[in-house]
DNA sequence: GTAAGTTTGTGAAACATTTCACAATAGTTG
DNA sequence: CAACTATTGTGAAATGTTTCACAAACTTAC
């Protein structure tokens, strides 16, 4: 299988293709045309079509796409063969929320190592999952060959920890921390930053008058 | 003044300039030459150039650009004239997490109302801000000139939610639940789906080993 | 005061992504 | 089974974004 040019933003529409195809049911709709899935997701019609030429998947004149079959495929390109760990570095207010609402979302994800700092929260178990001294995590990310992390630290300790993070094997980083993290490019880091995505969307807010 | 023509990314760039450069302790550092502004915030140095040029900021050749007075000029570029409020709905684990850590860091933007259903939440003053019922969003958004909306219910009620914010007068909302929203297409919606960008660093760690 | 050394500002090129538009194709109907 | 309809798959165009590359401009040093 053929997956390296593929473009984040298709990535991000096939994963929502996914969500909204779960949605309904296959009681009721077994097959769908882009048109409506375009509806669905608030894409056009004509991405939707390239998006799954991307992934090889063909559907049928005058039918479309069958339902089932395309979640299907649409995993087999997105998702991990086997069950895949991810480590959460700071259990405070957006960390305890991730978790508690990640919890058995996605069959093939699972926070299954986190970390912290403050010893009332250490060797505590937290929504399901023990929490662990930040000092353990390089071994645990090795022992459980993790390979994403999520960083909901104080700013200031979050490079150290996505340092740790990568030294320990991880590739993939969701960063909360609003700061700019250093890292070898060939590492994928995804920034979230709250301030940020407020001030942008207060700013749109004027504009749209 | 002439701003529509300006692109997202540009927006987001020029928000995240000012963040660094206001990490620059003034008495140490007088300007910033466009090469070390890219290298803090991890883009090319021409980008930084044209995304300042779109703002109508001119810096010094063989000098650079005035701190200060970039941050000034981004500020009248990006803030509200005035202090503008947001309405927050839904005062669960996330709209907690967020109203605690937005409360004071950004001057002009104050998260002004929230709102939930729980009996438990309403009149109660939660980080300094009193939660109402959802029934009086409307008035008090109106009441208050609001033009921005979070959104933190949970999935089945984002859309309700939604329309009774654009109803009143919302013209940027911010979704944190994990669905579509349908809304006029004047009004700028910005989606933060946990679930979609956790499985998206997922699928992107395994594409770099 | 001029030469050398930087850095800006920006047209133009390169690259990326989206959208158009239509031939090919499957299904449906009489 | 032929005509009609609807939808796919996809080259090509359009649009959007980033990067290059270099003239013009300012600073510094001698
Ligand atoms: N809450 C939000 O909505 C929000 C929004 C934007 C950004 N952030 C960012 O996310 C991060 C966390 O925010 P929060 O509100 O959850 O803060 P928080 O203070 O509630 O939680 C931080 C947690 O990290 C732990 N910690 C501190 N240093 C650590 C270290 N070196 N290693 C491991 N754990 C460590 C603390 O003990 C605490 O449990 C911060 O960087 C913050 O700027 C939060
Ligand atoms: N916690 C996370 O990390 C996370 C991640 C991704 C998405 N989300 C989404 O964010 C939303 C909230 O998540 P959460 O974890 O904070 O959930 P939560 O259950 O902790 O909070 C939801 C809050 O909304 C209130 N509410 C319910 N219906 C309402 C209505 N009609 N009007 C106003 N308030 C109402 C509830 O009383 C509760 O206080 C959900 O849509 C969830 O899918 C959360």
């Amino acid at each position: 299988m053929e997956h390296h040019l593929i473009s984040e933003k298709t990535v991000e529409r096939l994963i929502l293709y996914r969500r909204i195809l779960l949605t309904i049911d296959p009681e009721k709709q077994k097959n769908i045309v882009s048109h409506q899935l375009a509806l669905l997701t608030g894409v056009k019609s004509p991405q939707v079509r390239r998006d799954l030429m991307v992934i090889g998947y063909s559907g049928s004149p005058a039918r479309g796409y069958d339902i089932s079959s395309l979640i299907e495929s649409i995993g087999h390109f997105i998702d991990a063969p086997v069950k895949q760990g991810i480590a959460l570095a700071g259990v405070g207010n957006i960390g305890r929320a991730i978790i508690d609402y990640f919890k058995g979302r996605r069959p093939k994800l699972d926070i299954s190592a986190i970390f912290d700092i403050d010893p009332e929260k250490i060797n505590r178990v937290l929504h399901g999952c023990r929490c662990y001294h930040i000092d353990q995590m390089e071994a645990i990310i090795r022992a459980g060959k993790i390979h994403m992390g999520i960083i909901t630290v104080p700013a200031d300790s979050a490079q150290s920890v996505a340092e740790h993070m990568i030294r320990a094997g991880v590739t993939g980083i969701l960063n909360y921390a609003p700061v700019k993290l250093v890292h070898p490019e060939n590492i994928h880091v995804e920034n979230r930053d709250i301030t940020l995505v407020i001030e942008k969307v207060a700013y749109f807010s004027r504009q749209v008058r």
